[in-house]
RNA sequence: GCGCCCGUAGCUCAGCUGGAUAGAGCGUCGGACUUCGAAUCCGCAGGUCGCAGGUUCGAAUCCUGCCGGGCGUACCA
């Protein structure tokens, strides 16, 4: 369909070039950059809109009035019409090639159709997720995960090698106050003893400190304290250290599993502060540092428009920027890379602005090639999530929920015998619900995370999806079809290999090629502006499209066999456009549900 | 105070590099299952695109100011 486009453009390009020179203006100031193309308003009015405003000052004539002569100069061509509508030229596509065209290259590319080289030869770093080993993941760190995630499969349909990776936030005062925690009050409890998950057992602790502190100040002095032992390498805290962490690690890793994330390479701050703390040093012996008198490390960042920032405490513990420091400069060493993304909220801006600057002073050049994917917070319907206030809403629960009503619907409709294993089916439902409803909002945005809905199975949803992409399966392995792009051998079986894809009249079925067409679009836009939303968007769209055309018209019982094969073609692509669409945004693909 | 971000229908969100009457979903109300999965489909109602200027043939979109909300401005992460 693109070609079309570029034909069209050619065209029009020609017939104004003709129609100045006929008015004896010379042929400046009208190049095809001139020419923007648009989706006109209503599909009844065409496949492509020109807007010729721009012209009108060339020709000296308004819009409406080139458009009427530009029209009658291009007249009716092999390649579609085009007429007149006010001061727009619409344009029709001689649909059949175009069908043929866009059904066979689904067909023909199968799982990979809709991949694009916009970042070919780019090998981009991508880090998300990094969970504090002092408590388990909540509903903030799922958004971040997801949108991790996705973006990382979406960089690498547009042809990236893409590096995923995690920083596990094991070190630091918040660290120490579980441990202390523990020390006192767990009596030599474990994970096991208790029979609770191993990261949540350790979150318990992290809100007895906070319990603790308000009862006894001096809790916060304690793990202060052990702060410094952690770092002095003191054996009775490394052992602690190293088995709550153990814990920690273990149950947040159980949640990645479940929800299907993962990565490539995963960095340990308590490996890597101690390099970004010789950095700092490095940087004040050369002087882009100073030292104020009680001992501490800091940068003025005036010429940033900043504040001063603190890099090392007057009792020579590492920071969060300090460690961060460390850990850049260790990736790009392990990986050279041409960008590398953080995903981390957006109230941490002014850290990365901050970062980014000081790689930059420190002498690494490539500190311009990071980028901060600074994403919007996760509130409830009835406020914000505080997990002082015991609001936040936990991962694995919230999770848990969502498979219990997915659950309780596939056993209301009586759909066990069909689906075989309930709880695995419940599970992917529950992810696509929650990963669609994450993802389905621009990243930059707030979102307000209403479980209620998120759990709906109607409308703007993954289920939805999920559903659509089912139904197609179903019939068309009642068709012995197969509904799986790279065949299983018995496909077509009526067809006898070819199909007449003149045959696809229908306005819907012209809407849905139509749409299949721009899948690779939508994946290109995707990832030029990181977000997995305008794949949300288009898939919901197709769908939509395609549930109206299965409820008006007969596919697998449509009489006519021509008919009913070319139709049967246009479903195998809408659903592989699904399936590879739901692929990119961690939405699982069901057969059946 | 200063800096950054956001402000579209009752609610949750789309709206591509400015372009034809601003779109979905939920919710309300009303329809459609002897027919390929009704977890579906169709229809009605609902918006001075926060406000005011500016740029432009044309602004929800770009610029300026203001108002409202959020976040940041920690020897927390």
């Amino acid at each position: 369909m693109t070609t079309m486009r570029e034909r069209w453009k050619t065209e029009i390009v020609h017939s104004l070039h003709a129609m100045a020179r006929d008015k004896g203006l010379s042929e400046v100031d009208l190049s095809a950059d001139m020419l923007a193309f648009e989706t006109p308003p209503r599909p009844d009015l065409g496949d492509l809109a020109v807007p010729l405003f721009p012209f009108a000052k060339l020709f000296r004539a308004a819009p409406a009035a080139i458009a009427v002569e530009v029209a009658a100069r291009l007249g009716d061509r092999e390649i579609g019409t085009c007429e007149a509508a006010g001061p727009y030229l619409n344009i029709r596509f001689a649909r059949s090639a175009v069908v043929q065209q866009v059904l066979e290259a689904v067909m023909h590319e199968g799982d990979g159709f809709g991949r694009t080289d916009e970042l070919s030869a780019q090998r981009i770093m991508i880090e998300f997720s990094c969970p504090n080993t002092n408590k388990p993941l909540h509903l903030g760190h799922l958004r971040n995960d997801i949108l991790g995630e996705s973006l990382s499969r979406i960089l690498a349909a547009n042809g990236a090698e893409v590096r995923k990776v995690n920083l596990i936030n094991d070190r630091g005062v918040h660290i120490c106050k579980s441990m202390l925690a523990y020390q006192r009050f767990g009596n030599g409890a474990t994970p096991e003893s208790e029979g609770i998950k191993s990261d949540h057992f350790v979150g318990a602790y992290y809100v007895r400190f906070n319990q603790w502190v308000k009862d006894d100040p001096s809790a916060e002095n304690q793990a202060r304290e052990m702060l410094q032992k952690w770092e002095a390498g003191d054996t009775e805290v490394m052992a602690l250290w190293q088995q709550m962490n153990r814990w920690a690690i273990d149950g947040i890793s159980e949640t990645y599993r479940r929800t299907g994330i993962s990565f490539d390479e995963i960095y340990y701050e308590s490996k890597t502060y101690l390099s970004g703390r010789d950095e700092v040093l490095r940087g004040l012996q050369e002087g882009v540092f100073y030292r104020e008198d009680d001992g501490s490390v800091w940068v003025d960042l005036e010429e940033i428009n900043l504040d001063k920032k603190v890099l090392l405490r007057g009792d020579g513990t590492s920071l969060y920027l300090t460690q961060d420091i460390g850990t850049a400069i260790a990736r790009h060493g392990d990986w050279p890379f041409d960008r590398l993304i953080y995903v981390v909220a957006s109230e941490q801006r002014y850290h990365f602005a901050v970062l980014f600057h000081v790689l930059q002073k420190l002498g690494m050049e490539w500190g311009k090639d990071l980028f901060h994917l600074a994403y919007g917070m996760v509130n409830l319907p009835d406020g914000k999530m505080k997990s002082r206030e015991g609001t936040v809403v936990d991962a694995d629960e919230l999770i848990a929920g969502l498979e219990r009503m997915a659950a309780e619907e596939i056993r209301a409709k009586g759909r066990e015998e069909e689906v075989g294993d309930v709880n695995q089916t419940a599970g992917d439902v529950a992810l696509g619900a929650l990963h669609y409803y994450l993802l389905q909002v621009n990243p930059i945005k707030d979102m307000v995370f209403d479980p209620r809905e998120s759990i709906s199975f109607n409308g703007n949803t993954g289920p939805y999806l999920q559903y659509t992409g089912a139904r197609i399966s179903t019939m068309l392995r009642k068709l012995g079809q197969g509904s799986s792009g790279s065949g299983s051998g018995s496909d077509r079986p009526e067809s006898g290999g070819t199909v007449d894809y003149a045959l696809l009249r229908e306005d819907l079925e012209w809407e849905l090629v139509k749409q299949i067409a721009t899948f690779s679009d939508a994946v290109r836009t995707a990832g030029r502006q990181y977000s997995p939303s305008v794949l949300t968007g288009y898939l919901y769209e197709l769908a939509k499209t395609f549930s109206r055309y299965y409820h008006d018209h007969p596919i697998a019982v449509e009489k006519d066999a021509a008919v009913r094969s070319a139709r049967v073609a246009l479903s195998r692509a809408v659903v592989q456009v699904l399936r590879n669409g739901c692929e990119l945004i961690a939405v699982p693909f069901l057969h059946v549900m």
